[in-house]
RNA sequence: GCAGUUGUAGCUCAGUUGGUUAGAGCGCCUGUCUGUGGAACAGGAGGUCGGUGGUUCGAGCCCACCCAACUGUACCA
């Protein structure tokens, strides 16, 4: 048909966006997080349980996918039998359902953690992916605030576990009710202003973002950003937008105004909420549970330089019902260009008294805590706190003679036995750069070369390529470089073993 | 979703007022070197100039639409 035959059209290769392949760096990172994350978990006595990555959309919550956009914010489909379902967007709908259906067989509370990928379809950003992982707790069946103020505590260990130094992060913590009561005493209670309230939360929620002006505006008319895009307000008046305010101020020590930083006292704070929002019964128990979390802490130890009560958190909108957290880098994150970059909390978590109860007549408690995995590690990568060093390759055994390769193989056997990483070459064997070369991009820490000469004197080659590396800074002619073999030397067979192993001890070479 | 900015080799980027066969550095492959990684030197491969259409004798450059990325914003269990 075309006169020119057109070059044929490869298919590309190319992966959807906010989605990421991982190399074994990155892997090995994650495995370390999340090993230091589950020990911690496991000291505060939680066990582990896991649930499949899909689910029927209804047991997720909110989401039931409409006819026109059924993937908006999930991933969905319809099974065989025409059931929605859909791919887990957290860990803590998931468990509800497993807490429910399971209900008569487990130890109430019941206290359990797991750690998985979910999945948002929506716009990524930096450390924020399309699938990415959770490491999860959750207490089921009580409704005391000293299970929420575990979470607290559990979250503030997990982050030093995991090398972020005191100082470097805080735990903040806040109350729905407090938010909740504070809307009811301006007259936002009812369902007939839902719509408003979730106005009103999403206003607080920016405050760290817009500062105090810019949560007002939001409050009332509405607010213009520098791209011209404006957002429609709450429209509250100037009244309602004081107390509201001035509640979240009230204790929020670094946003006692935009321009003069105050801290007060938490039991100040709580007092001063407590009187001016006497009238409500809800904001007064939302306060006293701030209180008795606080005094747990406080009691075990953890000052507020690692858990403080922030009246301006909010997070989810949809199914917290009491204490809420949410724990927050405080280092300055650059990325490779040296831009700054908005990190957003690394977790959080609160209290869902109406997720498990949805599925049952009764009412269960249940309070619970997410570390965002990848969105942790990948500010902790961008900070330079993750050792992000390759890991090391196998021993290589090169091949000499092709008509030896059975005692090559043998070596790689004796090694391997002695539990050492360790494989034979496989590629063409046509000459010895090729080898090593490849065992240089390996990363390996040494290779082994036995030729016709060695073999005669029942001797094998090692090469310490981590030592001969060092050695070849100093060495300029190619020639030089070959005949003086750096850091390679001669031993019996029998030394095979015991030989590379001091290689490997003197590197520190470790696997795993 | 909305707004702005940007799309040229694997990566970072040049490319004159629109004018022959689109360049550089790094990286990759080969050779110098059939018993040895690095360095050096020489050579080589690699491009639908994001896509489609238009203006023009002629488009990497101008115009329209589309796509993607980045930034901000909205939403976010």
């Amino acid at each position: 048909m075309a006169e020119k035959p057109k070059k044929p059209q490869k298919l590309r290769a190319r992966l959807p966006r906010g989605l990421e392949d991982r190399g074994p760096t990155a892997i090995a990172a994650t495995r370390r997080m999340t090993e230091t994350v589950r020990e911690v978990f496991e000291r505060y006595g939680f066990e582990p349980v896991e649930t499949p990555a899909m689910e029927y959309t209804d047991a997720l919550g909110k989401f039931l996918p409409d006819q026109d956009r059924p993937n908006e914010g999930v991933f969905s489909f319809q099974d065989d039998d025409e059931q929605w379902i859909s791919l887990r967007y957290d860990l803590t709908a998931p468990l509800a359902r497993y807490v429910a259906e399971n209900f008569d067989h487990l130890p109430k509370p019941y206290r359990s953690y797991r750690a998985g990928y979910v999945f948002r379809n929506e716009k990524p950003g930096p450390g924020r992916f399309r699938q990415f992982m959770q490491f999860d707790a959750d207490t089921v069946g009580s409704a005391s605030p000293a299970a929420d103020a575990e979470m607290c505590m559990m979250a503030a260990d997990t982050m030093e576990a995991l090398g972020i130094p005191r100082g470097s992060y805080v735990v903040k913590v806040n109350n729905r009710k407090v938010l909740d009561g504070v809307m009811e005493s301006i007259g936002l209670g009812g369902e007939e202003n839902a719509g408003r309230r979730l106005t009103v939360l999403r206003a607080i929620d920016k405050l760290d973002r817009l500062g105090v002006s810019g949560v007002q505006e939001l409050l009332g008319v509405g607010r213009k950003d520098e791209s011209g895009d404006y957002t429609k307000g709450a429209g509250l008046d100037a009244n309602q937008i004081r107390k509201v305010v001035g509640s979240m101020l009230t204790g929020t020590p670094q946003w006692r105004s935009d321009a003069d930083p105050v801290t007060i006292p938490e039991q100040d704070f709580l007092d001063l909420f407590k009187r001016d929002f006497s009238d409500n019964e809800m904001a007064l128990a939302g306060a006293d549970e701030l209180g008795s979390i606080a005094a747990f802490c406080r009691a075990s130890g953890y000052s507020e330089d690692r858990i403080r009560l922030d009246p301006s958190i909010v997070r989810g909108l949809e199914y917290y019902t009491g204490p809420v957290y949410e724990v927050e880098l405080l280092l300055d994150t650059k990325d490779e260009k040296g831009r700054p970059v908005r990190f957003g909390s690394v977790g959080g978590g609160g209290r869902y008294d109406g997720l498990v109860s949805r599925f049952r007549g009764e009412p269960v408690p249940a309070t619970g805590f997410s570390i965002g995995v990848s969105r942790l590690q990948a500010a902790l990568t961008l900070l330079g706190k993750l050792d992000t060093r390759p890991q090391f390759g196998p021993v290589v055994v090169t091949v000499f003679d092709r008509d030896r390769v059975a005692d090559y193989q043998k070596m790689v056997a004796q090694l391997r036995s002695a539990n050492i990483r360790a494989e034979l070459y496989l590629g063409n064997p046509k000459n010895m750069g090729n080898q090593l070369k490849y065992a240089d991009r390996r990363n390996s820490p040494c290779v082994i070369i036995q030729g016709s000469d060695e073999k005669a004197r029942g001797e094998v080659q090692i090469k310490d390529l981590i030592e001969g590396a060092k050695a070849a800074a100093a060495i300029a002619s190619n020639q030089e470089w070959r005949e003086t073999r750096p850091a390679q030397f001669s031993c019996a067979e029998a030394d095979l073993v015991a030989k590379v192993r001091e290689v490997l001890a003197r590197h520190d070479v470790t696997w795993g």
